[in-house]
DNA sequence: AGTTCTTAGGCGAACGTTCGCCTTTCCCTC
DNA sequence: GAGGGAAAGGCGAACGTTCGCCTAAGAACT
């Protein structure tokens, strides 16, 4: 094996040259005699050299890294975002020379201690954050200390940083305005707590849609909770024990695992999802293509945030002047059998 | 902002000893006078000094990373175990001072190059291994290398290498064992085609619980396909439209999502899940909860995997002496409505 | 009184790069 | 024939650590 690492000096010395004549010819900032070039090349590759990273980013006082760390969901939820967001933040990262640092996702008053740590041990270049909500206390840590980040959501609007979000609004839009084509009036929206800016966004869309549809969106459609099973579940019952004329004939929802226990509750009710009742769901997690039936849903580009992400921090790290520091992607709703 | 960074020479200036000094009495190899910690203790605190790590591990001579990538799923496809896994091997690793770096999977030919450029840049001291499976030839590749890593997953069995596992088998025998308890006989089971290690090793679970439970294992109640919806769904309806009385009345599948598609099947031909016929799937992935009617299915201690991957690395790479580098872990069946 | 021991801390070197500046050679031009 | 410039490459230094060895001074022992 190559027990012993190769070096610039090894190649040097089997070349015949300085291992700083190595260097700069590896790195094209020197000119030299194509016998000397060849001799240089093939040193490399008959003794496989590779340059040190670490040596290489100790002398250029940077780390190349991208730390990175996201919530862990609790049992019950899937984060059927983490492969995409990661693997194409990895393979971007990767094609500019950086690679992503994960690190472990801590609530309170600790988390930003891990960012103070990894910005003063000189592990990470920049950030990119996950999950940010408002008054993030990351983002206001990082604006004060002026270093390097990109947000994969919007958080305050009075504050001033690079984000790449989806327009979450828009798909809500879409959503809404497929169900008014298709004739349905009574449309209820499981939503979140007032909290979450997330959800904000999308039941902002969910408005726009009604007026824009010309229908007044009764606030007794609009409920708010938890984005899980049970809640979307006791919701929808809820709702499903309105008088007969009022009862929607409608529901989108902030996400699958709501959407999931809104399709449960039709059932309990012995009503048949999608001509009964139409479900749309948000997210459009993996699985829900198999639900019975087919489960409609909001589709985010994933992989292009993560793209974004990468792409809109490394221009900040290295300090190049770019167009834009706010990235809006556009959802798509992909209509299946249950709406 | 701390703008420049804070090194040794700093706090030793502010302490009135030499950089070296300062540097011995943080990693606790030398005894001064109670003042002049002090005074170092308070000058590290006040400049909110940290080691740098690339200069730490450039001098060490190690990088004290973890490699890691993974397959990326086709969509349709959940990799619900990703969040787990790389959580928990971030956290495990962390505790012992070493970080986790993604890098992106290929397939073919180029895979073994990245593993064989991280190792001579130096980037990584070992490597986690997924996905792994027969002739894996990063194995191959690394064990000749004499390179240190973990493979989540055996292969072949005459190859000596370190590995953490989860005992497939005695997943499928207490599947087996609980349905025969039940009073089924006609017991199908939805495996893998036969180049697979985890499906064969699984398969065999089924096989031992069957003549552990003296019922002759009939062929035509293994089938074996690709794990995917769709293949789950055409092999339930072939065995349904088995005569009435070789009809199996429990199916068990190597995965959940072949498991939907078994359900999807069953409903087609108007059986109730559960009592006209059993399903049991693999993986407990987070949704199969929610399915109606529930999944029951083998559930993975994936975290414990993790960290139990990153545990025997690490003793590897810094040459302890250590107990068993092979881990079996026993995974657990989780009963609901579907059997 | 000389020798050894202990305590407290200094100093040079090294890890593998890259960067800036210097030297040598050769060719061309006036 | 002196001067200039390009081409080809060498050399020292630095990034921030850690490590091994050295020194100075006082205490303790013979």
């Amino acid at each position: 094996m190559a027990a012993t690492k190769v070096t610039l000096k090894d190649v040097a010395a089997r070349a015949g040259v300085s291992y700083q004549t190595v260097s700069k010819v590896l790195n094209g900032e020197m000119q030299v005699a194509p016998e000397t070039m060849a001799r240089i090349q093939a040193a490399v590759q008959e003794l496989g050299y590779r340059p040190n990273r670490i040596a290489r980013n100790m002398r250029a006082g940077r780390s190349f890294m991208i730390g990175y760390s996201w919530t862990q969901t609790e049992p019950g939820q899937v984060n059927h975002i983490l492969d995409q967001f990661l693997s194409s933040m990895v393979r971007e990262a990767g094609a500019v020379g950086y690679y992503v640092l994960p690190f472990p996702f801590l609530e309170g008053k600790e988390q930003v201690e891990i960012y103070r740590d990894l910005i003063r041990s000189g592990n990470v270049d920049g950030f990119v954050l996950s999950s940010v909500n408002y008054n993030d206390p990351r983002i206001q840590f990082l604006l004060k200390q002026k270093f390097p980040f990109v947000a994969f959501g919007r958080s305050n609007p009075e504050w001033d940083f690079a984000w790449v979000d989806i327009d979450g609004a828009a798909g809500t839009r879409q959503a809404i305005a497929y169900l008014i084509g298709r004739g349905h009036r009574r449309i209820a929206i499981l939503a979140w707590p007032p909290d979450s800016r997330v959800g904000n966004d999308r039941l902002q869309g969910y408005l726009e849609a009604m007026e824009a549809g010309q229908i007044v969106s009764e606030s007794d459609y609009i409920l708010r909770g938890e984005g899980t099973f049970e809640v979307g579940r006791a919701m929808t019952l809820h709702l499903l024990d309105l008088p007969a004329g009022r009862r929607p004939t409608a529901i989108l929802t902030l996400n699958d695992t709501m959407a999931i226990g809104a399709m449960a509750a039709a059932r309990e009710r012995g009503l048949t999802i999608g001509t009964d009742l139409a479900i749309i769901g948000f997210d459009d997690a993996p699985m829900v293509q198999y639900l019975f039936p087919p489960l409609s849903s909001v589709r985010q580009p994933i992989a292009e945030a993560g793209r974004k992400c990468v792409e809109l921090l490394v221009a900040l790290v290295e300090g190049q002047t770019f167009t834009e520091k706010h990235v809006l992607l556009q959802p798509s709703l992909i209509i299946r059998a249950s709406a």
